[in-house]
DNA sequence: CTGAAAGCGCTAACAC
DNA sequence: GTGTTAGCGCTTTCAG
């Protein structure tokens, strides 16, 4: 056959062995009408033959599309992200897409460094859970026309894009009431660090909430910071250590919880002391497990991740209008930690 | 100015503002030396005004390489592959490059499927969690000089490329051997199907330590099959009334390690039935919180993905050599459910 | 229905 | 130091 070619087999190889122009070869490999059913069988089996694939890399270069879209989220690795992702994933597949997916490690440096990388990469469209607050180095890359969709945070000041974000406020002020409604005056909040939007939104809920009730804020039973098992280990060492310790406690993210319940177990071991009642935000697998199940404020992350690549591909495929912004109802899951009475 | 161009800037808008040529821009972009230091500020400065980012994809087409890999898992939300996916993300980031990931849904269609797109993507390499067995399908591309890794489960037949699995056998024989020397003689496996790659491993593991114990196999005692919860629940329940029922139960997998957990929960209520001893295969979280502590067998998922990631870009960096085979330890974690004596 | 030619944005190989 | 030229593999345009 004489066909043997160095490295991949090109159109053009295709087009020589099939006896054809290279057009025609295009024209079957697109799906183009106007071949000979006859033709094309024979152009087919030339592509059988060398084993030839469509080189992506030239056709986006001619086309402008990548059929590839970028999604940074903080970690893959974290159960909340990662639901995201998958939903992404999905979404994207439906649409003939696939997913590049990054860390941000919640470094503004990393999440800027990734969205750049994804762009050098000429994603069509690119989903971000920021880290930072400041979005400008997105601009050069919206003027050139790249869709952007928001999830979980809003954009940095400045910049109106489509976003889609939990109730945070809502979910926060659900779990506090329940807690109210428990019986609960001294409630504690443990949250993430103040600069993370979705922590400062939580807070929020919560302290409205207390108002709302009439019960005053004690800020010694809020803490605000790292993820860091020995930071929220020595938060809550200290409020339980209060002459007026909080008999319960609302927990800002599932990661926050986990470590929580964790302190709690170290520290009131079963049946001694009395356990605060606890609300965690974020639902987690194996919450229905432990006992006392963890109550939780569920928020619905593959929703945050379909809802968003939803809007994406509609942004894709030519819908304009102002930027839309989606906020994601969220549920209490009653199991049992938030339902034990104050002491 | 006068600089208006009309959707992305190029290379040659760049060279014209600046007022070089092309090939100037090019050597700066690239870091290449031979450039005046003013020149360079001249054409930074251009780029910086004009918002202008390297076309990755003329670059690709040019220099063949993507500085991309395509990771393809079975499931981009389960913890064990996001772990995963976060190592190789790390090591890829560590040599510049980006990550495609796909999830195959345990199915070896769309496992192919996502294959064909990343490497008409012209991805550098991939690394692979195979859901089927048959890989024919790769040989063009391997032909073509892609670099392949195989994690966590071999390739099918035919096929001899880099791989890196855990030790399945031994890690099963070290959880059963374990129940064995608590005293149990009627342990149960719960497996995952058979046509898993890892679960026949398992499955060999647990048989060959009950027979190096002169400890005889029943097979009512063991049960493989799909990871849907009603099928794990029945088959539990069939073996918990049996006349002689199991004392202990080793699980396969993360994920039925879970459904075990809820089925006897739900049947065995805290105090009156006995329950059975349990190992799981594959370590949680929060397998710390349940009362009894569930003790597992651990797997290095992430050093799965690391190992993985190192070997794929040993190879692109031009080592050769017969491909390896690496297998990684596992551990046994006591922490209460595996200690549980026989009646 | 089929084909020839131009060019997407970049880099490699040579000029100068 | 800097510029010119060719061409990566494909799609688009326009001729036959």
């Amino acid at each position: 056959m004489g066909e043997t070619v160095r490295g991949r087999p090109t159109m053009k190889d295709v087009a020589s062995a099939a006896g054809v122009a290279l057009k025609t070869v295009s024209r079957v490999v697109n799906g183009e009408p106007g071949v000979t059913p006859a033709t094309a069988a024979r152009v087919r089996a030339a592509i059988a033959r060398l084993g030839y694939r469509r080189n992506e890399s030239a056709r986006v270069l001619r086309r402008g599309r990548t059929a590839t879209v970028g999604l940074v989220i903080e970690d893959v690795a974290d159960p909340f992200y990662s639901t995201l992702n998958r939903a992404v994933e999905e979404v994207a597949r439906r649409h003939g897409s696939l997913v590049l997916t990054g860390s941000s490690a919640e470094d503004p440096g990393r999440e800027r460094e990734l969205v750049l990388a994804f762009c050098a990469r000429r994603v069509d469209g690119l989903i971000i859970v920021p880290a930072g607050e400041d979005h400008a180095y997105l601009q050069p890359e919206l003027d050139a026309g790249i869709a952007v969709v928001f999830a979980d945070r809003p954009p940095g000041p400045g910049l109106v894009l489509d976003t889609v974000l939990c109730d945070n406020v809502g979910g926060a002020r659900l779990g506090t009431e329940h807690l109210l409604r428990g019986g609960h005056r001294r409630i504690a909040f443990v949250g993430d660090h103040p600069s993370i939007f979705t922590a400062r939104e939580r807070e929020h809920g919560y302290r409205t909430a207390l108002a709302d009730a009439g019960v005053p804020v004690d800020e010694r039973l809020i803490a605000m910071g790292s993820l860091h098992p020995a930071r929220v280990r020595a938060d809550l060492l200290r409020m339980l250590a209060l002459p007026d310790p909080p008999t319960a406690l609302l927990t800002g993210n599932g990661r926050l919880t986990v470590i929580a319940l964790r302190v709690l177990a170290a520290e009131t071991p079963s049946t001694t002391a009395p356990r605060p009642a606890l609300v965690g935000f974020d639902d987690f697998e194996l919450a229905d497990l432990i006992r006392p199940g963890v109550t939780v404020i569920a928020q619905d992350s593959a929703g945050l991740g379909r809802v968003a690549a939803e809007l994406l591909f509609r942004r894709l495929s030519g819908v304009t209008g102002p930027p839309e912004l989606i906020r994601l109802p969220t549920r209490l899951i009653p199991r049992g930690s938030g339902e034990l009475p104050p002491p």
